[in-house]
This record gives structure tokens, C-alpha cells and sequence, in this order.
RNA sequence: GGCCCCGUCGUCCAGCGGUCCAGGACUCCGGCCUUUCAAGCCGGCAACGCGGGUUCGAAUCCCGUCGGGGCCA
């Protein structure tokens, strides 16, 4: 039996890492085995499900990578894998288990509810309904066909429990008294997440359901459902919860939550996907720095974590660097320009492209996050905008209008303007004025780029061209 | 409140009865390098929740307890 995988998202939100993660164990799971990865719209929520959300998680899953064989937009034999667009399928289902009696109309009131609720409560029995006030099938059809709506509950076997093997956890036992004879299909005939998703999971021979641990207590009635339809059951991987560094669900308080903030915060799709894999499983050999395709190599759903893990954006953005830094030059400069041209509001001319791919070399080993980019080269595509800070403590040192004016002389003869000259050309000034590299260089540096924290100085001015770095120190020493 | 799950450095992961006075990574703190900032290199701080068992021997197995999380209400 070839495996089959789904990752099924609800278009409710947006793509968040945990989601995230969820697809990603999917999608490395199903490469590993050689098996099928299905991506799938659990859309019946109507009311919250947007397009905006839906193609949200579409470009989120291309983005890191990870593609599906079957699914939306992709196609397969269950197209078009929406379930907004089978609610036919759920209804029919949901009435055959009644007429094969594994499903009843409901006609319990609210007060019923309520009441077996608070009494099972006082007694310190689970609050789960157990079918009590279930009316006979003659009476049911009686009132529904006298027009009476009715929502159709699912007849968990009384007394019984509900056992399974997870992938991750293991042997877990549910007892039914604490299952409720849960409804499938509301009286307005929609389909709840249950029926949905259990029918599709049948009906599209998934083989795995891997999905987050907020469902595994919903796991027992999936099962139930699936037997009643007939079905062989899938097996069930939990995976552990992501966590706020505040050890609750991670969510919108604890800062970004979704794929693309992070795309757009300047975080590389490779980092993101080896940071969720290491999150709650390690490739072994205490390495953590590891390509989507290794692990797909060597990922083991049974080795993943059984407790849940705190999300850390701290080493996000240390393995961030690290893949920004791995990256070819060409390929940073290309991944690079975009957040440029979003600082400078502008896109790069051809030749300022040319002088960017110059120092990107030394702006890449710098860098953590392409956000960072733009306002490390900006002085080099705009006027200088003096950064306050840097200004007030640098050029109020005693010695800084000798260095800038010897600099603006020294500088203005170096030919050809190439980085080891102007070093030369710089160092003889420094030896002349008694001053060490550390403080001599600063104030050229804050009146060439801005500021205190550059590039490295000498490549800097390479960068900025002859004209340009003179004219600056001239107009630094004019400002002092 | 009921049920389920989980419990190794602040955080993530390794460990699956002896080779563990517990290993790797991030963070943090020193130092080196150095034209700033990074990067890099070297070094350091830091954990088996607690209590009982089982065993010659437990981070590793069992029970309890405490703590955290999830679902339902």
C-alpha cells in the first residue's frame, strides 16, 4: 500500500508556522516513503473561509517548497478538493448511516442538553451527551416529515472504547463515555468538520493522517466514522503543539505567527523549513543545519517529539544568516535586490546593480534577514542621511577635521580609485596624523555612509566611486 | 470540572539500563581576530521536576505526586 498523505488547512487564516510545520512533516513523511502528498481545502466553514486566506496558504506552501501531487489547482482523481464543493457527498453520507442505523435525528432541546450536562457534571462524570433522549426512528421520520429540523448525531457504541496506535504517541485509549453522540450534519443540512473531514479522508484513501495534537482527543469519533462508512482506518501521527516563549498555543499575541510575515520579513524559505523540521525532530548526528532534501532522506515520523516545543524566532534568525551566508553570491545578490528596491523605493538601475553585486559579497556575511539589506547599501543609491546617533558620537571628537580634510586631499589623488589604493592612500594619513585605524576611519566612515556601522570602509568608497566619497567628506567637515 | 497528552540546560534537540560527575545547537558571558558592525575561532555559565520502587546498576523501566499543554464543558 503506497502512502497517502493530506495536509488539509482551513482558509480561515493564515498559513501560520504551525500549519506550516503540519505540511511539512506531511510533505517529508510522504518524499520519504514514495508516497502521494495531497493538499486539500477544509472549506466548509463558510462564514470565516476568504479567498484571501485561501491563496494565502497556496503561495505559503510553494514558497517553502513543498509541492503536492494531488490537490488543489494541481488536479487528481478527487478534483477540485475543496469541500465547500462536496457537500452533496457529505449529506449522503451522513443519511446513509441513518438508514443503516449508525446515525440518528436528533430532537434533544436545549434544555435536555443542558440538564444532562450539569448533572453529569455535579456527579463528576464526563459532560459528553451519551444519546439518552434519542427518539425512535418511526417518531423521527414523523417529525422531519412534518417539517421539523434536525440535526443528525453520530451513534457512538454504548458501553466501548476507542483504542489506536499513534505514530508518535503511541497506544492511546479513549473510553466513550467521554465521546459524545456528536452531530455530522447541522439541521441546515451543512456538514461539520468531523463528517468532512473523516468522509474526505475515506473517500481519498488517506493512508496517515499527520496532523496537530488539538485533534487527537477528536481522534475516537474520525475512527468511529470511518468504520461506520465502511472504511479501513488511516493511522494517526500527532504532532506536538508550537508554543509562545510564554508556554501557551502559539498565536497572533505572541508577534508573527504566519508563513508570509516571515517571507516578508526577509527570512529564506530553506531556513524556515529546516528551522520547523529541527523543531520537534532531529536528523540525527547533532546537526541542525540540514537541506529539505536530506531530510526527506531520513525523516522518521515514530522519532518526532511527544512534547510540545517552544517556538524560538532567536535561532529562526541565527539559521537564517546561516543560510544567507551558504547562499551564491549571484543567488543573494538576486534574493536581495527586491528588498532593496523596497527600502529605496525604487528599483536598481543596471549599472547600480553592477556596483550592489560588488560589495554584496561582504553586505551577505552581514546579513541575517534580506530586510537588513536596503539600509546597509542605501548610501550608495541616495543622498547620505546621517544617522543622529552615529553623528553626535563620532564627529565630535577633537581630531576629526584634521582627518577629514587630510583624507579629501590624500583622496582626491588616488588613482585608479580601487580599494588596496585607497587603503594605501588612507593609511598613510592616519600614519601622518599619529591616529590609530579605530579612530582615525570612523569619521570617514560616518560621512561616507552615515554612519557608525558600514561595510567595510575602504570597498565602501570603491563602491561609492571617487566623486562621490570626496564630495562627502567635504560636506561632512562643512557640517561640523 | 471531565478526559487525553507531555515533563533532560532559559529555549530546541540527543540520550532508548552501565561507555552520562549527561552531548550538540540557539541565547548569554568572557577572550582572540579586527577599519565599524557582523562573521569566524577559543573558552565559560546552565538541565535529567519531586518521591517511591524494580535492578548489581536508572536520565533511561514501573507507580505515585507535582507541573505544563490540549480537547470538551
Amino acid at each position: 500500500m503506497t502512502v497517502r498523505v493530506r495536509f488539509a488547512p482551513s482558509p480561515t487564516g493564515y498559513l501560520h508556522v504551525g500549519g506550516g510545520r503540519t505540511a511539512l512533516y506531511n510533505w517529508l513523511f510522504a518524499r520519504r516513503n514514495g508516497g502521494t502528498m495531497i493538499l486539500r481545502s477544509d472549506d466548509t466553514d463558510r462564514e470565516r473561509s476568504t479567498d484571501e486566506y485561501y491563496l494565502d496558504i497556496l503561495s505559503s506552501m510553494r514558497w517553502l517548497g513543498l509541492d503536492w501531487d494531488e490537490g488543489i489547482e494541481v488536479g487528481g482523481p478527487h478534483f477540485p478538493y475543496r469541500q465547500s464543493l462536496r457537500i452533496a457527498r457529505y449529506r449522503e453520507a451522513a443519511h446513509r448511516l441513518v438508514a443503516e442505523g449508525k446515525a440518528y435525528y436528533s430532537f434533544e432541546t436545549p434544555e435536555q442538553l443542558e440538564g444532562f450536562r450539569s448533572e453529569a457534571q455535579a456527579a463528576g462524570r464526563p459532560p459528553a451527551y451519551d444519546g439518552r433522549y434519542r427518539v425512535t426512528a418511526e417518531e423521527a421520520a414523523a417529525r422531519m416529515a412534518a417539517g421539523e429540523p434536525a440535526p443528525i448525531r453520530f451513534a457512538v457504541p454504548r458501553p466501548g472504547e476507542t483504542t489506536f496506535a499513534d505514530v508518535v504517541r503511541g497506544d492511546v485509549r479513549f473510553d466513550h463515555v467521554q465521546v459524545d453522540d456528536f452531530v455530522i450534519l447541522r439541521s441546515d443540512g451543512s456538514p461539520t468538520y468531523h463528517l468532512a473531514s473523516t468522509v474526505d479522508d475515506v473517500d481519498f484513501d488517506i493512508t496517515h493522517v499527520v496532523r496537530g495534537e488539538d485533534l487527537l482527543s477528536s481522534t475516537p469519533k474520525h475512527i468511529l466514522l470511518s468504520e461506520a462508512l465502511g472504511h479501513d482506518v488511516p493511522a494517526y501521527a500527532h504532532l506536538p503543539l508550537l508554543m509562545g516563549p510564554d508556554g501557551s498555543k502559539l498565536s497572533k499575541r505572541h508577534g508573527h505567527t504566519s508563513i508570509s510575515a516571515y517571507r516578508e520579513d526577509g527570512y529564506l524559505a530553506e531556513a524556515v523549513c529546516n528551522y520547523l523540521a529541527i523543531l520537534s525532530w532531529s536528523p540525527g548526528e547533532d546537526e541542525e543545519i540540514v537541506p529539505l532534501a536530506t531530510m526527506a532522506e531520513r525523516f522518521d515520523l515514530t522519532a518526532v517529539s511527544k512534547s510540545p516545543a517552544v517556538f524560538d524566532v532567536t535561532k529562526l534568525e541565527w539559521m537564517n544568516g546561516v543560510y544567507i551566508r551558504e547562499l551564491p553570491v549571484a543567488e543573494f545578490v538576486a534574493r536581495a535586490l527586491p528588498f532593496v528596491a523596497a527600502t529605496l523605493g525604487r528599483d536598481l538601475d543596471v549599472a547600480e546593480e553592477e556596483v550592489f553585486a560588488g560589495i554584496a559579497p561582504l553586505v551577505q556575511e552581514r546579513t541575517k534577514l534580506l530586510t537588513e539589506i536596503g539600509p546597509q547599501v542605501r548610501f550608495l543609491f541616495g543622498p547620505v542621511e546621517y544617522d543622529e546617533a552615529s553623528w553626535d558620537k563620532v564627529m565630535t571628537k577633537p581630531e576629526v577635521p584634521a582627518v577629514l580634510t587630510a583624507a579629501a586631499e590624500r583622496l582626491a589623488e588616488v588613482e585608479p580609485w580601487e580599494t588596496a589604493a585607497i587603503e594605501d592612500a588612507l593609511r598613510s594619513v592616519l600614519e601622518y596624523l599619529e591616529l590609530s585605524a579605530r579612530k582615525g576611519l570612523q569619521p570617514l566612515r560616518v560621512a561616507v555612509t552615515g554612519s557608525s556601522v558600514s561595510p567595510p570602509l575602504f570597498e565602501s568608497m570603491e563602491a561609492l566611486g571617487k566623486r562621490r566619497a570626496v564630495e562627502r567628506i567635504a560636506a561632512a567637515s562643512a557640517r561640523l
